[in-house]
DNA sequence: ATGTAACCATACCGGTCGGTATAGTGTCAA
DNA sequence: TTGACACTATACCGACCGGTATGGTTACAT
């Protein structure tokens, strides 16, 4: 789903040019009309492509979201199954380079999450499934660690997630260091705790 | 600077109006002219307090900040200063009080900041010296603990700080219990070093 | 050759945006 | 008692909002 292989050009074009709109002056901020004019499209299209407004916001999320897990499997994949505490670490050095190269706003899922008040927005439930995704994702590697309590470990790692990517963008952190040996610190702290 | 007390009352009923229509609607999505009505009070009595919308955003953002300095030391305030420790768990404490309580929509800030993405925005600068005086108070805290590299383990406790309020606004924590306990355990084991 | 899907251009809709103008009322201190 | 101040009420401004209507051009598959 959201592939940008099905998509038309002009599709391809609008979601590429609302992505980066989206990101950088928010959700808002930006109406219809600039994205289609900057991405070099009519209203008509981009109303024929998405709908509405908000079915072009989800899109975009989507749209993020496997960005960013792309992203990430450039940093985990070649990590062994066999080092899940590797892999863990992993994803924070892909949230330091994700962060430092053209994601200086921090994160689009936090801050549409702050835009999108309305309970039933469509893109808040991507942004929820997002987040639950990471932190399952943590839990995954835990368990192949053997530790207990995996579920209030990863819950204890997405806060350090969330929590560096908030400080950075506001540049109260330098990098991610602090976070990722935080949390190699605390999976260090339960691994001793089971010998 | 910002007392309620010497505002005039319409000015007040503005101020308290648009904190709350702020918060929960959000800033992009709220007028001026929604404001004034809720307020019961003229479109010309908010401008002629106010100055612009502008303006009043950072009016508001710097009545939430000294809202939560307010309920903050409630919470601080009777722990005596021989126990610094238990000064920044203090902390955590307020701060769940904090979100549980009519705050369910995360950190006032954090999405302040998430909106006003203009980097020349006057409100971008109440948030960032709210963060630095957040993290300045952790500093002061661990300095009498008697730690080294207080600025490292202040930036840590920010980032939970951040980190927790973002995740439990998403309903992904139950409590900001997750960050307490980590909190505590990498301050006890920078102690536990000096030893 | 015909239809359909993807695009273009332009013009329009009602509604709302932030902000201003004009005129008037009540209160209270000097 | 006068003048400054805090307010009310109403009407207006140009700009922009999300979204629609109409009509025409190209390319490509059947």
């Amino acid at each position: 789903m959201g592939e940008n292989t099905k998509m038309t050009p002009a599709a391809s074009k609008i979601l590429e040019t609302a992505s980066h709109l989206f990101y950088w002056k928010g959700i808002h901020s930006i109406g219809v009309e600039t994205i289609a004019n900057e991405a070099g499209v009519t209203k008509k299209t981009l109303y024929d492509r998405f709908g509405s407004k908000d079915q072009l916001i989800v899109a975009y999320l989507k749209d993020r979201d496997s960005q960013w897990k792309n992203h990430l499997s450039n940093y985990s994949d070649h990590v062994p199954d066999e080092e899940p505490l590797q892999k863990i670490l992993s994803i924070f050095d892909a949230l330091e380079n994700w962060l430092t190269t053209n994601n200086q706003r921090g994160c689009a899922f936090v801050n549409a999450f702050a835009e999108l008040a309305e309970e039933s927005h469509p893109g808040r439930e991507v942004i929820i499934e997002e987040k639950k995704w990471l932190k399952q994702l943590f839990a995954t590697y835990l368990k192949q660690l053997g530790l207990e309590h995996v579920d209030d470990i990863a819950e204890r790692l997405l806060i350090l997630h969330e929590g560096i990517t908030v400080t950075y963008s506001m540049s109260l952190s330098k990098g991610i260091a602090a976070a990722k040996e935080t949390a190699n610190e605390i999976i260090n702290a339960n691994i001793n705790i089971n010998n």
